[in-house]
Parts: C-alpha cells; structure tokens; sequence
RNA sequence: GGCGGCAUAGCCAAGCGGUAAGGCAGAGGUCUGCAAAACCUUUAUCCCCGGUUCGAGUCCGGGUGCCGCCUCCA
C-alpha cells in the first residue's frame, strides 16, 4: 500500500507522489509573533512534524520550511499598547517561540524565514502581480483585483457572488473581496520603502514569497491550521498563481490540521490567552512526549479537545509504553545470557527455534504484524491515532508472554525482546518521541529531586535483594521506602528487580 | 445567510459496505512476603427519520445538535 494523503483542494484522500521523484518540499505556516504560543499553535507544529518524520522513514529527503509572521496588525497594536517598539514585541516572542521548539523537540527545519527579512522578494511578487493585471494601486495600498482571477474559491470552496454580497468597509479597493497585498503605513508606524511609498506587506504575501524563494514553485505539500484556509491559503494562492501564470499549481497537496478546542471556548490567541493555554506552562508540568502522544491519538484533521485530565491520561498512556520498554531491556539484558548486539532490530535469526509455538516465534509474529500495520495506518493520511493503537496492541500481546507464569528467559527470547523493543522505540521516534533509556537518565539527572545515581540506586537493591532472602521484610520495604522518597520504583520479577524513576 | 467539518461505551478515540481497534476510568480475578508492573475476565449496535443493498457507524436524502471560516484589526 502507498501513502495516502487528504487534501483539502480535491477534498479527496490522493495517492502521494512528489513533484521530484524522492524528494519532497513542505511549507507550513508559522506562527505571528504578538504573544507566547498556545497548546492550539503547537498543533501544526506536532502534526508537521510527525508527517516530516514519516516521510523520511519512508525514505523520502524532506525539506521543511516554517515562516515567522514579525510583521502584521496585531503586532504593531500590541506595541503600541505597551508603549514599546514593534522590534521588542517581536524579538521577545521570536525567541520564546524558539525555546518552545526546543523544549518541544522538534526537528530543525530547513529554513525559517521572517516576514521583514523578505521585503525584497515580497515587493518583486507584488510588482508581478500589478504587471500581469492582477493588482491595482489605490490611496497608497496595493491591491489583489479578485474578480480578474478566475479560480478564486477553488481551495475554500467560496464563490466569488456570495463574498460580493458581504457587507463592505469604507476602503480604496474597487471590491469588497480584493485583499491588500501592501499596506500604506500610518504616521509611527513600521514601514519599508516600496514602489507604492511607504509601507509594510499584506498579510498573506510572504508566505507566496518564502515558499517560492526556499523551495521553488509547486510545492509538494502546503499546511497549516483548518482555520487558514480561508482567507489566508485562498488568497496564496491567487496571489502565487497570478505571478507566475505559466507554472501551474502553487502547491500540489494541501494539509490542514484541525482545531484545539476547550469546553465552550475558542482557544484564540486574539481574543485573549490563558495561562493554561500556553504551551511554555504546560511544558513546565508535562514531557514534550506526553504533550506528543496526547496530540496524535487523535487523527490531526479531527477537532481535539484540551483539558489538564486529557495530559493526565496521554501521561499514563506513555507510562505504559516506557513500562513495556523497561521490561523488555530488562529481561533481554540478563546476565549470563549472551549479550545480545544493540544494533539489532531485523527479523532474521529470531525464528531459531522452531517450535510454533514459541515465545520468541510468537513475538516474531508480533513484530512482523507491528511493522505492517502500523505503516497501513500511517500510509492512511497519516493516521497516527490508528497507529498508536496498534502500537498497544503490539505491547499487549509481549506482555501477554512475559508475564506468564510460564515465562522463561533464553538468549532466542531476549534476542526477540530486544527486537521488540528497538521497533517500538524507532517507531515511536516518528511521533517525535524518544524514549530512549538513555536520554531518560540523563533527563532524571537534570531533575534536581533526585540525588541519587544509578549506582547508588543499584546498590540500595542489592541490599534490599539480601534482606528479602533472609526474609527481613522490614528492612526490605524500609529500602524501598527509602527509593521512593527519591522517586525511585522498584518492581521485583523472579529474573530480579527493576527499578525505574518516578514521571 | 454562504462554504466546510463533526456526532461511536462513563470520558477520549479508531473504523471508509461484511457483522464495533486502542487509551483512560470502573468491577472481579491471577501473580507478589507486601507492593509495583503486567496479564485474564467484564462494560456499545454507533444523534433521529427515511432510502439503496443479500448486508450500513460505514453510501444517498431529510432532520437535530455542536464546531471552524466568511478578510482590513473589530
């Protein structure tokens, strides 16, 4: 089966096939830097990223461009309520939000261009688009001529009459649906020089001149939030279109995630950002993971609802993957086995014993199922939600084998636990999750609760081991105690005991 | 009013014509010195009404209820 993709201008799933063979161009829209980032901007942030990242396990080379919007209204209102320069607002915002993506962890992006570094290249589009008939100067403001452009509404769906009839502002343009591509600027505020005087862009022109210019035209995929389809991606591609009208589609494969929605209200960063809402505090209580998980067991084109419980359950829900995790490294890392290579993670070998009914052949079986399902699902338009449950049900049924009372350790099992392991941490590395044990330690290590070290936590299990064999339960549990006071867990199994740190 | 989307168990959520994945929560059980983790068992006929079909959450028509967008900063 090969990838299927929605998209939103056929409305139709279609088969994905990149413009240039193995490669593919990605643009998504960014966020305008007049406030810190809410849980709902970090959607498409997630969402994009998963899809970069399944596109490359899938063997594709991935360009991945993400603007930043630092010139707009919002901005400029926002500074002139404090009283500050537009440059502060921005700056301070740019910088948060790139903390964000690093707290986040997301993949580097191939370039992420700002709005006032393009004003060159904004300008020559527009130019084009005046000398092709398409825009108009009118009181300083350069217009888009909405009616000269005959596919307009072929991405929204809208039709041309129906706008017409909207109710209509005290403007310079000719018709009401033309939207402004450059903006005559007020006394005090920020302007670039043009050819049309003083001014700043319009809101959707940079992201037809950011796209071209770091990807080229016709792009392979174009996304960003439900909410951009119109007007903003529509009025893209007019203008784009316009500009250039000997090079065909603007973009091939339009993706657009859905909203995040609270009870009864609208998550918008304009009509005023609650502190619950922003993902630097959520981040505070919550792992980039759980923030993770919590996003893609919805499919990213269904409406998401937030609340506190809904982190809550996505945090249980990694902790029992991490559990499985712990387990099966534990169980394929015993002693006196023969140590099993880390670089393991093919089939091959792991049928060695033939009996049918085997554990390691049954998780043979597994992991074959695993792999093929989990890329049906995600070959499915990136259906994550399916694919994460697939991936429960692939850890259900190893659980299922080990802890049987029946269960025995030999170096085919711990080879095919080992297997089982490194798939779901690969496969989990597309979600934009690591939980790599690792980078858990060190993580642990950066936690200022715990004081422990690995080797004195070991230690304190070694003791607690003696004790239990001289059936000094007291001590035993006193050392536990002692564990969990430092958020340490232990969990005994007959192969010995694990111990893993508190979420 | 226009365009688009959604409606599946207590909550969340897959499902794209062949007889309801998964997660969380609940109940009972197994394992354990006790725990922890995990496993087993258990909890739905899919908003309503018509229609197509041998067969429909799944397709069509009509309701009802939610949601997003409908641009100049409001």
């Amino acid at each position: 089966m090969s990838l299927k993709v929605y998209n939103t201008l056929s409305r139709k799933k279609e088969e994905f096939i990149p413009v240039i063979d193995k490669k593919v161009r990605m643009y998504v829209c960014g966020p305008t830097v007049y406030n810190y980032i809410s849980i709902g901007n970090a959607r498409p942030v997630i969402v994009f990223n998963m899809v970069r990242n399944y596109l490359e396990h899938t063997g594709y080379n991935v360009e991945f461009v993400q603007n930043i919007t630092d010139i707009e209204d919002k901005i400029i209102n926002k500074a002139n309520e404090e009283g500050v320069d537009f440059n502060d607002i921005t700056s301070k915002y740019i910088q948060a939000f790139l903390e964000d993506l690093e707290n986040l962890e997301i993949g580097r992006f191939s370039a992420m261009p700002k709005a006032t570094e393009m004003i060159k290249d904004i300008i020559e589009i527009i130019q084009r688009i005046i000398d092709n008939g398409h825009g108009y100067v009118a009181g300083g403001d350069v217009y888009f001529d909405v009616l000269k452009f005959n596919n307009y509404g072929k991405l929204s769906g809208q039709k041309k009459e129906e706008m017409m009839a909207q109710e209509s502002g005290q403007f310079s343009k000719k018709n009401n649906i033309d939207f402004t591509l450059w903006k005559s600027a007020k006394p005090g505020e920020p302007s670039w020089d043009s050819p049309w005087g003083q001014g700043r862009p319009g809101w959707h022109i940079e992201c037809s001149a950011m796209s071209m210019k770091y990807l080229d035209f016709k792009l392979d995929i174009h996304g960003g939030g439900i909410d951009l389809v119109f007007p903003h991606h529509e009025n893209e591609i007019a203008q784009s279109e316009a500009a250039f009208p000997d090079k065909g589609d603007f973009v091939k494969y339009w993706m657009h995630n859905g909203m995040i929605e609270v009870k009864d209200e609208k998550m918008s960063k304009s009509k005023g950002l609650k502190s619950d809402w922003i993902l630097k505090n959520l981040l505070k209580k919550h792992s980039p993971d759980v923030i993770k998980i919590y996003m893609l067991s919805t499919h990213y084109r269904s409406p998401l609802e937030f609340s506190a419980e809904k982190l809550e359950e996505a945090r249980k829900a990694l902790e029992k993957i991490s559990n499985f995790l712990r387990n099966a490294e534990f169980l394929s890392s015993i002693e006196n086995l023969k140590p099993v290579s880390s670089g393991i993670n093919e089939l091959t070998d792991i049928k060695s014993d033939f009996e049918p009914d085997s554990p390691s052949v049954k998780i043979y079986e597994y992991v074959k199922y695993f792999k093929e399902e989990f890329k049906n699902a995600m070959d499915d338009d990136f259906n994550s939600a399916k694919a994460t449950g697939i991936l429960f049900d692939f850890i259900g049924n190893v659980n299922s084998i080990i802890q049987s009372p029946e269960f025995k350790i030999t170096e085919t099992v711990a080879r095919s636990l080992k297997i089982s392991s490194g798939i779901v941490l690969s496969h989990l590395k597309i979600f934009g999750i690591n939980l790599d044990k690792s980078r858990q330690s060190l993580k642990a290590g950066n936690d200022k609760r715990i004081s422990l070290d690995d080797a004195e936590i070991l230690e304190l299990i070694e003791q607690r081991l003696y004790a239990r064999k001289q059936r000094d339960f007291k001590k035993a549990d006193r050392i536990r105690d002692r564990l969990k006071s430092f958020g340490v867990i232990l969990e005994d199994r007959k192969e010995g005991t694990i111990w893993k740190r508190e979420e």
